[in-house]
RNA sequence: GGGAUCGUAGUUCAGCUGGUUAGAACGCCGGCCUGUCACGCCGGAGGUCGCGAGUUCGAGUCUCGUCGGUCCCGCCA
């Protein structure tokens, strides 16, 4: 026994292979093992505290830290519950302490012994456990490990591509433990919410029929139907309405669902939906048990009391203020029209812009008229990276409004802008001509990153917001036609129908999106359920009979057996748990995320295939 | 498809206007240590500077290409 710890000790790597282990010394050792044999744990490693005091105790874990003080060795013996200090102590148990000398980071052990008081002084109140330690006096080495690649503590931050690559190791840190266990609760909240409300949970295909709107279709080759090919859903969105035709009323799904699209950082291919879908009801309906909803998942996850009711808003209004359709309200900085100073001004840009019927809006930025030249110029760049032309500035001082195109603003345009504005002495003013669309797009982001860059959010603030009465439709530049915002089969609002002949862009839909800090956290809709208004809205999105047949013909013959009024709506759940764990990255919230180019790092998918699954499935590449 | 940024020891990073043998911390290995908990002390091993070209007497450093990570634009009904 005794030599075998030995060559334990003696063969551990020391400069880690890149790809895994490449050292046989675990296979050399297996031998050496212990067998867990008929040990039973009896608590894990978070719960013990003084009223174990005494008690004959066995925990099983990972070594976390080893300290050997030659004569007594420590080790700090973690699992997902906690960590406890065992002591190896050489008068109490010789044999244990000379086999816990073999014990390196990341072994998993099992430890018999008494749970004791530590002696005064001798307590860590950083740990539940920190006022006992057990005090070994039977150890069993149920597995070795290889020096692990990146050390598990929360100390450093070990960059994405190796924690990728290990996740499995990056899984045993605290931080992710705590993510996936919000994740969860998460989970468990959403579930009991929807059950005790009487919704049903059922689950749909994930071999589903590709249509071509919308985002790009992950494809699965049919082998039996040779040159077909099953999509994978990007959201359950039909099958959720044919489960209302089908008189189930309340349905949810905690589901899957695929979009072959460029990631980013709150973007996964494959991404977790709550998918709720109710019948005989309209946008308060659905709003106001969503609103519910949110409200106990954010209770029950992190004891968050979330205003009642949320506030909403309108589309036009948050485009308007905000400059987006998901807005951040949890600070200042909105949008401000300036067309009276602009038109007053011999600022040729801004006449032209006006002239051809865009506009002038801008930003007040509090107490910023002393940012240097170069920030300005750095925000005139990420301006520009969004797409504008230029990015006008001035400075309010006490001596009045400075700037290079100061000199196009006189006396009486200066006062129009100051009173646009709202500005005073100490102000800085920043101002986008453009069509409306690029003036709320820039205005939008720029609005988000001075914030961001003047620390404007203040932690722990939840602002949830309704954002209404979205467009129906939105026009497609390219293809010169219109195509749906959210999808087509959202109902147009009954007082906007007129203008479905006449003015179809502004139309407004019966669409809703829930929006928390300015993240898009759920989006639903109440859908068509009369057959004629389908076909009146596949006549605006230019697709003809046929198609529509092609595309959607089972929804088409659904509705005319009795389709009841239904809506709905989904919540992205990765969002909404990274919201809930403090992260900005969706991947840190998901157990084994694909990077920024889909693809899976650990396991390294996507892989090629066999030449002959290949031609089982009709398939060559070209 | 485009832009930005990063890539140096197992990890996190430093490495100046191109110039001797590429450094630090942590980790790892060995030794010592009976009360640590970021243990301590002594010693040691560990590098295809992502990869490939080019410029140069000389490239971790400059140029071009390429691969990969991240963030963003486009895209995401």
């Amino acid at each position: 026994m005794q030599a075998g710890w030995a060559v334990l000790q003696g063969t551990r790597d020391t400069g880690n292979s890149r790809r895994g282990p490449t050292s046989n010394h675990t296979d050399s050792m297996t031998q050496q093992l212990d067998r867990l044999g008929d040990w039973q744990r009896s608590h894990d490693c978070g719960t013990l505290t003084d009223h174990q005091l005494g008690d004959e105790v066995t925990l099983m874990g990972w070594v976390a830290t080893r300290r050997d003080h030659g004569g007594v060795i420590f080790v700090d013996l973690r699992d997902r519950y906690g960590i406890t200090q065992v002591v190896f102590n050489p008068q109490h148990s010789a044999t244990a302490h000379e086999k816990a000398d073999a014990l390196r980071s990341e072994f998993v052990i099992a430890v018999h012994g008494v749970v004791e008081q530590r002696p005064e002084g001798m307590r860590n109140p950083r740990l539940v456990t920190g006022a006992i330690e057990v005090n070994c006096d039977d150890l069993r080495i149920l597995n070795a490990s290889e020096a692990i690649p990146f050390q598990l503590d929360d100390q450093t931050e070990v960059g994405e591509e190796t924690r990728l690559r290990y996740r499995y190791l990056d899984l045993r840190r605290t931080s992710m433990q705590q993510n996936l266990i919000t994740r969860h609760r998460a989970y468990q909240a959403t579930r009991g919410y929807l059950d005790r409300e009487q919704f049903l949970e059922v689950e749909t295909p994930f071999l589903i029929r590709s249509t071509p709107e919308g985002a790009r279709d992950y494809l699965v080759p049919s082998r039996v139907n040779r040159g077909r090919f099953f999509a994978l859903p990007q959201s359950p969105q039909t099958y959720k309405q044919l489960l209302m035709m089908a008189g189930f009323d309340r349905y949810f799904q905690i589901v899957k669902c695929f979009r072959d699209e460029d990631l980013r950082a709150d973007r996964q291919p494959e991404f977790t939906q709550i998918d709720i879908e109710m019948s005989f009801v309209a946008e308060q309906d659905i709003m106001q048990m969503a609103e519910s909803l949110t409200r106990h998942i954010c209770a029950e996850v992190c004891e968050l009391s979330l205003p009642e009711p949320f506030p909403r808003m309108t589309y036009a209004e948050a485009m308007n203020r905000f400059g987006s359709d998901k807005p951040d309200t949890r600070f200042g900085l909105e949008l401000k029209g300036a067309e009276p100073a602009g038109r007053a001004s011999d600022y040729k840009i801004f006449q032209s812009v006006l002239d051809s019927g865009g506009q002038v809006k801008g930003i007040n930025a509090k107490g910023c008229s002393d940012l240097p030249r170069s920030r300005i110029d750095a925000l005139i760049a990420f301006a520009q990276e969004h797409g504008a032309k230029g990015l006008s500035w001035i400075k309010h001082t006490d001596k009045g409004l400075e700037a290079s195109i100061a000199k196009f603003f006189p006396d009486e345009a200066q006062q129009l802008l100051i009173s646009c504005l709202e500005s005073e002495p100490g102000d800085l003013l920043l101002l986008v001509a453009d069509s409306p669309e690029m003036v709320a797009k820039v205005l939008g982001a720029l609005r988000l990153e001075l914030a961001r860059q003047l620390e404007l959010v203040a932690a722990d603030t939840w602002h949830p917001l309704w954002v209404t009465e979205f467009p129906l439709l939105e026009r497609d530049d390219e293809a010169n036609r219109f195509v749906a915002k959210h999808h087509p089969f959202t109902s147009p609002m009954e007082e906007d129908v007129p203008l479905m002949e006449s003015d179809p862009g502004a139309v407004r839909a019966r669409a809703y999106d829930l929006v928390l800090n300015g993240n898009e956290v759920a989006g639903g809709s109440i859908r068509i359920f009369q057959q004629q208004m389908q076909e009146q809205v596949f006549r605006l999105l230019a697709i003809d009979e046929q198609e529509a047949r092609a595309k959607f013909g089972f929804l088409l013959d659904a509705l005319t057996y009795g389709a009841p009024p239904h809506g709905g709506i989904a919540f992205g759940f990765d969002r909404l748990v990274a919201l809930l764990a403090g992260q900005s990255n969706i991947r840190e919230v998901i157990a084994f995320p694909k990077t920024n180019k889909a693809v899976g790092l650990m396991e390294e998918a996507p892989g090629g295939v066999d030449e002959m699954q290949m031609r089982e499935l009709g398939i060559r590449l070209r």
